[in-house]
DNA sequence: GTTCTGACTGCGA
DNA sequence: GTCGCAGCCAGAA
């Protein structure tokens, strides 16, 4: 079944739509809550696919905690803006405070979702 | 069918 | 902290 790439991309989205506002969390992370580890890349293909404009892809960076567009780039520009928007603090284009994929595990989806 | 590219990741220098 | 290399998968040409 074809429908089968759809659902890739709707896990990805659901995983990434569970990020509460504040936190952030990496492609990896992303990809592994989704059902799909190592697939880190097709995240970021499905952002760029995305039409979703409540789509919080924003709060997904590197496993750095680093934004994934270049400095000065329009994305990264406009993902810190929103991040800073919803308390985040990023500085030179990167996440302060927290790591993305650092403790997710705990904070994001929590101990029970394991 | 092959080839190229990409909002990635991890390791080594 | 920064740079380079190899690995990985999926979509588009």
């Amino acid at each position: 079944m074809d429908g089968e790439s759809e659902a890739r991309s709707r896990r990805i989205l659901d995983a990434i739509r569970a990020i509460p506002s504040g936190q952030v969390a990496g492609y990896g992370e992303v990809a592994r809550r989704a059902g799909l580890p190592g697939r880190a890349r097709l995240v970021a293909r499905v952002l760029g696919q995305n039409d979703d404009p409540e789509l919080p892809w924003h709060r997904v960076l590197r496993s750095d905690g680093r934004i994934a567009f270049p400095q000065g780039s329009a994305g990264y520009r406009e993902q810190g803006r929103r991040l800073r928007a919803e308390g985040v603090r990023v500085v030179k284009g990167r996440v302060q405070g927290q790591k993305a994929a650092a403790s997710l595990d705990e904070q994001l989806w929590g101990p029970g979702a394991g």
